[in-house]
RNA sequence: GGCCCCGUCGUCUAGCGGUCCAGGAUGCAUGGUUCUCAGCCAUGAGAUCGAGGGUUCGAAUCCCUUCGGGGCUACCA
C-alpha cells in the first residue's frame, strides 16, 4: 500500500513550494490509489505560529488536497500532530541510548558555539566534536548531577558510507565521518525533525517520503536512524526546490510566494495545482492544461524533475485565464460575486436583481479576466451610477465640436427603439452615426466613452444591452449636454 | 571552506545513441478577425543542448575534466 505524508511545520503560512510539495504527495497517492497523510510537525515551540496549522488545513482544501489521515479526519496511527507524540520519541530516543547508539550531552551551547567557530576558523568541516561521546560511567555521572539540562545526540558511524536511492535522482552516497552526532531529542524534551520524522514515518507506516531537494543532505542521518533502529526505510523522493527569477530558494524577498495571496488574488484551485504539477514534473506531452483528474492518471515519480525551477507567475496568469474561461457562466458569476461586494458594487447579501446584472456582465468580462480580482476593475462602469471618465478619452472623443450633436442623435433613435437587444441597438447606433456622417469607430469610441467612461471594453453593442435603456439614455444625454 | 544536487530557447519543459541543423507551452514581435481591449487564429525571432576532451559509424543523450547555479553545514524545519 502506497502511503505518503504532507508534513509541514506549522512556523508560517503555507508557501508556493510547500503546496508543490503537497500536490505531489496527493497526486502520486491518488493515482497508486494509495492514503495521502497530513502531519503537522510542530517540534519547534519557539517558532511556532499560532493559526498556521488552520492555514495550512485550509490552503489543502481549497485546492481540492483532501487527506485521508490527519488533523480533523483522524486516522488507525494518530495522533497525527507530533507535539501530542512525544511520549513515542522520548521512548525511542531512550531505547537508542540503552543500546549504545545515542548518549546524553551536556555541552552548552557556548562550548558549541566556540568550538563551530574554531572550526570554521581552521577551515575545518563544522560539526558536534563527540566530546560526550566517549565518556566513562564516572564523568558521565558527574555532568549529569551537576547540570540539569541535556540532549540526546545520535553515535552516527565513525567510517564508511551511507548510501540510499533517491527515485530522482538514483544512488546517492555520503561519508559517515563528515556527518554529525545530530540531537535527536532537544533539552527541552522535543525531538528534533530528524528524530520524529523517522519515528513517525515508521510508525505512521510511510511508504514513500516525497521532500523537496533541501532534504537530501540529512537523509543519510536519517537512513543511520532506521538503521539503528531496526527499521526498514521508505523509498526516498527529493523533487528540486522552486526557485526565485534570481534562481535563489523561493522565499519572501521574491514577492508573492504565500499560497494564501494566489487565493485571495482570484486564482483558481485547479489552475493552481495544474500550475504547481508542472513545476518540477511532466508526464512528458507537449501539452500543459491537465484536469485533475488527468493530472492524476499521468502523475508518476519518473516524471519528476531533478533540476530546479524558477516561478514563473506570468505562466501561471495565463494558465488562470484559461481555467477562468473555461468557467460556466453561473459559475464565474459566484465566483465574481465577493469581489464586487468588497469591492462595493455589489450589496451583500446581494439582491436578485443584481445577482442577475452580475450574471449578464459575465460573458462580456469572461474572455478579459486573467484572476477574479480584476472583476471590479473590469466592470466597475456597469455599477457606479456615473462611472468614472477617462479625462484622456473624454478630450480625444466627446470634447470635439460634433459629438454632442451625434451622442443626442444616437440617443433619440435608442429611446425610439422597441426591442432592447444587441441587434436593435447596433442598428440604432450605426443608423445614428449615418445621420451625422460618422461611421465605424467614429460613431462607437465617442458613445463608448460616454457611457463607459473609457475607451477599452467588451464590443459596444453588448454593454450597451447589458447597462439597460436608462443607465444608456442618462449617460449618454448627460455626456452630449455637458460639453466643454 | 567542506559535503551534496543540478546544468536543453528569458521561463516551464520534451528528449532517455540515429526519426533533432532539437519539439510543445509561456513570454515577446508581426499579421488576421474586429468598434477598442481581451480572446481566438497565423507567422516569426528565440537553445552552437554550460564549456572542453573522449567513447562510437553516429551523442543533447554514455564517460572524464572543468566552469556555473543551487542546497545543506542549528538543541529550525
Amino acid at each position: 500500500m502506497i502511503r505518503v505524508r504532507f508534513a509541514p511545520s506549522p512556523t508560517g503560512s503555507p508557501h508556493i513550494g510547500n503546496i508543490r510539495t503537497a500536490v505531489f504527495d496527493w497526486l502520486f497517492a491518488r493515482h497508486e490509489g494509495g492514503v495521502f497523510i497530513l502531519r503537522i510537525e510542530d517540534t519547534d515551540r519557539a517558532r511556532l505560529v499560532p493559526g498556521a496549522m488552520e492555514e495550512i488545513m485550509r490552503d489543502l482544501r481549497w485546492a481540492g488536497l483532501d487527506w485521508d489521515e490527519g488533523p480533523e479526519v483522524g486516522g488507525p496511527y494518530g495522533p497525527y500532530i507530533q507535539s501530542e507524540r512525544v511520549d513515542l520519541y522520548q521512548k525511542h530516543a531512550e531505547q537508542l541510548v540503552a543500546e549504545g547508539r545515542a548518549y546524553h550531552c551536556y555541552c552548552t551551547a557556548e562550548r558549541l558555539e566556540e568550538m563551530r567557530k574554531a572550526q570554521q576558523a581552521a577551515g575545518k568541516p563544522t560539526g558536534y566534536d563527540q566530546r560526550c561521546r566517549y565518556l566513562t560511567e564516572e564523568e558521565r555521572a558527574a555532568l549529569a548531577s551537576e547540570s540539569d539540562t541535556f540532549v540526546i545526540r545520535f553515535a552516527m558511524p565513525t567510517s564508511g558510507q551511507t548510501s540510499f536511492v533517491d527515485v530522482v535522482r538514483g544512488e546517492l552516497s555520503f561519508d559517515n565521518a563528515l556527518q554529525d552526532d545530530f540531537v535527536i531529542l532537544k533539552s527541552d524534551g522535543y525531538p528534533t525533525y530528524h528524530f520524529a520524522s523517522v519515528v513517525d514515518d515508521h510508525l505512521i507506516k510511510i511508504s514513500h517520503v516525497i521532500r523537496s531537494e533541501e532534504w537530501i543532505s540529512s537523509t543519510p542521518k536519517h537512513v543511520q536512524l532506521y538503521s539503528a533502529l531496526g527499521w526498514e526505510p521508505p523509498a526516498w523522493v527529493h523533487p528540486s526546490l522552486i526557485l526565485g527569477p534570481d534562481r535563489s530558494k523561493l522565499s519572501k524577498r521574491h514577492g508573492a510566494v504565500n499560497f494564501s495571496t494566489y487565493i485571495e488574488e482570484g486564482y483558481l484551485p485547479d489552475a493552481m495545482v495544474n500550475y504547481l504539477a508542472l513545476l518540477g514534473w511532466s508526464a512528458g506531452e507537449d501539452r500543459d492544461i491537465y484536469s485533475i483528474q488527468e493530472l492524476i492518471e499521468k502523475f508518476t515519480l519518473e516524471g519528476i524533475t531533478g533540476h530546479p525551477a524558477i516561478f514563473d507567475a506570468q505562466k501561471l496568469l495565463w494558465m488562470n485565464g484559461v481555467y477562468i474561461r473555461q468557467t460556466s457562466m453561473n459559475r464565474l458569476a459566484e465566483l465574481i460575486l465577493p469581489y464586487l461586494q468588497k469591492a462595493g458594487l455589489v450589496s451583500e447579501p446581494p439582491s436578485d436583481s443584481e445577482l442577475d446584472y452580475v450574471r449578464k456582465i459575465v460573458p462580456l468580462i469572461q474572455d478579459r479576466l486573467k484572476v477574479l480580482s480584476e472583476a471590479p476593475e473590469l466592470a466597475e462602469f456597469f455599477f457606479r451610477e456615473e462611472p468614472a471618465y477617462d479625462p484622456k478619452a473624454v478630450q480625444k472623443w466627446l470634447e470635439r465640436p460634433e459629438a454632442s450633436e451625434l451622442l443626442t442623435k444616437v440617443v433619440d433613435r435608442l429611446e425610439e427603439l422597441e426591442e432592447w437587444n444587441v441587434g436593435a441597438i447596433e442598428s440604432a447606433v450605426r443608423e445614428a452615426g449615418a445621420d451625422v456622417g460618422a461611421e465605424g469607430g467614429k460613431v462607437i469610441h465617442p458613445v463608448r466613452v460616454a457611457s463607459t467612461g473609457r475607451t477599452v471594453g467588451p464590443g459596444l453593442f453588448e454593454t450597451l444591452e447589458v447597462l439597460g435603456r436608462d443607465r444608456v439614455v442618462t449617460r449618454l444625454r448627460r455626456a452630449g449636454s455637458s460639453e466643454q
